[in-house]
RNA sequence: GGUGCGGUAGUUCAGUUGGUUAGAAUAUCGGCCUGUCACGCCGGGGGUCGCGGGUUCGAGCCCCGUCCGCACCGCCA
């Protein structure tokens, strides 16, 4: 046998045992008489020992190991005379009779060790060692369980994963597409699937009534710590359905996985909140939930006095924040500097603060009465000790700002858990986006996505009011997934490209495949699409996605280990028939 | 397209108002060390201060440009 056992399942039953371990060396601790070695694989790491007295040798040649040596080596299981508890093998180690130097490795350019001090630049070029990182391989293992726990789950409730094509057809609406020249048919260009929308779609018209994919997806837009230009969906679609079985079926997804991965259980059914609430109630889509700090409407509570910027803004809103009031005047400074930041785009912020002893004190004080104040805080249901904070301005700038404030101050006071998890239902979005640039109307979603049928009126005389049957699952502000009930309904989807603005001869040319099936008894069907990397990063409890991929894209689109994009051959790009245009 | 922060030893960083020979930790190399597991002790090597220009008697530090990285805004149906 090449390797008897691995790394990291040898202990105290094994003691006496004749065995053959393969890895790489971790670290040497070279005493002199004696030599230590951790060697390592994907299992763990086991101690081998070397003495000058038994074997002299041998030992020299053990301490002459450098880092990352792969080895294999053949020993006897002994007891430790002093015993490791931070390890599983750390009751053990080889009493070592060879070493074969299977490759000798350079000196890694970081070190390869739970908190490694390489910058994140230096582990993206070296990937294959980053990965050999604890940390970064059990991301991946946890993404492994995820995805297998997904199918068990898909398959269990009768769903069948269908794979679709990667080179399909270029749509201008939605993301920038990848797009991949035809060298058959020159000038021409397939485009990679943002999403297996439209053929997950066709499979319902096949009859295929449940259908789910882990697929990759492309988009070529700007990137985040949370996207990536290829990305992963779990992405699910089923026929006959209504908006609540589709919720309940991809709930019972949701909570499967919560238990499975992590041993949480969700026994209450997830909140329902539409969009609107959301965003009254939190300025978001996607409120994060692990705590409370509602946004309050002041708009009329605040008007009539002599202060301006209150009686002149369409909308003034606050939060309070429980156990705040004793705030200092840095403090606020701080959380002003905060909501002026560009991102953000507050003017000013204004605070009251509710002492302890009943006192209230605020930066209008000159404007409004100890009653005003008093009444803004009954308004707020502020209690003695909490801290109000209040933003004026446009609705659809206050709004989001208060959003941004309200999760700065869930992070001051750390109410934002990383173990806690609130999912929840964001429901009737609306169903179109009015575009000032272009001056026209987008589809929130997407163009399939049905209108609510009591909407359907106003489509073309109030397109603004119209909801869809359109949802988002939440996870601690995060947008886990979100999907839809499509149309299928021929006339519906002609009135929807008509309030999109399109002619027959675009919709027939960029989706006629679509509309033809449609002519073939399509059922009534709705989806869902899953964002895999965010939602294995949220099990993982980590923010950024990068590390739950194997082979990231860094913050511009380049794979920096492969060195890509790059530039293709002349014989590439003339069989291509494609001529590069080089800027003056 | 935009904003902010950053780029100094293999690596992670410090570097005072612009002023001797640019430091620390770690890694690495050599020596010593028989129970280490963040081994310890002693010693050594290691720098295009991202790049280009400018100001100055003098620039790691100031100014301009540029490249790269990270976070964010726009964008992401």
């Amino acid at each position: 046998m090449y390797r008897t056992h691995t790394c990291g399942e040898l202990n105290l039953t094994s003691v006496g045992k004749e065995v053959i371990l393969c890895g790489w060396i971790q670290k040497s601790r070279d005493l002199g008489g004696m030599t230590f070695i951790d060697l390592r694989d994907r299992y763990g790491i086991t101690q081998l020992v070397f003495n000058m007295d038994t074997n002299s040798v041998l030992c020299e040649k053990a301490r002459k190991l450098g880092r990352e040596f792969v080895i294999r080596t053949k020993g006897k299981v002994k007891e430790r005379s002093n015993r490791n508890l931070k390890i599983p093998t750390g009751e053990i180690e080889i009493e070592t009779d060879e070493i074969d130097i299977l490759n000798r490795s350079e000196i890694p350019p970081f070190t390869i060790e739970e908190e490694t001090d390489g910058g994140e630049e230096l582990r993206m070029k070296y990937r294959y060692l980053d990965l050999r990182r604890n940390s970064v391989k059990n991301n991946m293992v946890l993404r492994h369980r995820v995805s297998q726990e997904v199918r068990r789950y898909m398959d269990s409730i009768g769903f069948i994963e269908v794979e679709t094509p990667v080179l399909i057809k270029s749509t201008p609406e939605g993301a920038r597409d990848f797009v991949v020249p035809s060298r058959m048919q020159p000038g021409t260009f397939y485009a990679l699937p943002q999403s297996p929308q439209t053929l997950k779609q066709l499979l319902m018209v096949a009859g295929f009534d449940r259908y789910f994919q882990i697929v990759k997806c492309f988009r070529d837009e700007d990137l985040r710590a949370d996207r990536q230009p290829e990305f992963t969906q779990i992405d699910c679609e089923m026929s006959f359905v209504e908006r609540d079985d589709i919720l309940e079926t991809f709930e019972g997804l949701a909570k499967y996985l919560f238990r499975a991965i992590r041993g949480i259980e969700f026994n209450e059914p997830f909140l329902k909140l539409s969009y609107r609430e959301a965003m009254e109630s939190f300025g978001t889509d996607k409120p994060d939930l692990r705590f409370g700090m509602k946004i309050t409407d002041m708009t009329e509570i605040v008007k009539g006095n002599d202060f301006a910027i209150f009686n002149t803004s369409e909308y003034v809103g606050g939060i309070c924040v429980e156990g705040c009031s004793e705030y200092s005047r840095k403090q606020t400074d701080e959380l002003t500097e905060f909501v002026k930041k560009p991102q953000i785009g507050a003017k000013g912020l204004i605070y009251v603060k509710y002492g302890i002893d009943g006192t209230i004190k605020s930066s209008v004080d000159k404007f409004y009465s100890h009653e005003d104040l008093k009444s803004w805080a009954a308004l707020l249901k502020a209690r003695p000790g909490d801290l109000i904070l209040i933003l004026a301005g446009d609705r659809k700038k206050t709004l989001p700002a208060l959003s941004e404030l309200r999760l700065e101050m869930g992070d001051r006071l750390g109410i934002r858990g990383k173990n806690d998890f609130v999912p929840l239902w964001v429901v009737d979005f609306p169903l179109l986006e009015w575009d000032d640039e272009s001056k026209r109307f987008y589809a929130k979603h997407h163009p399939f996505t049905s209108p609510k049928p009591e909407d359907i009126h106003l489509m073309e005389k109030d397109p603004h009011k119209v909801r869809a049957n359109a949802y988002d699952l939440v996870i601690n502000g995060v947008e886990i997934g979100g999907g839809s009930v499509r149309i299928h309904d021929a006339g519906v989807q002609k009135l929807m490209f008509k309030v999109l603005g399109f002619s027959d001869e675009e919709v027939n040319e960029q989706f006629g495949f679509l509309l033809n099936a449609f002519k073939y008894g399509a059922p009534p069907h709705g989806g869902i699409a899953f964002g895999f990397d965010r939602w294995v990063a949220m099990f993982g409890g980590q923010d950024s996605i990068r590390d739950f991929i194997a082979f990231p894209k860094n913050n511009s689109g380049r794979d920096v280990m492969l060195d890509t994009p790059s530039r293709i051959t002349d014989r590439q790009l003339d069989e291509l028939q494609l001529l590069i245009k080089r800027k003056e």
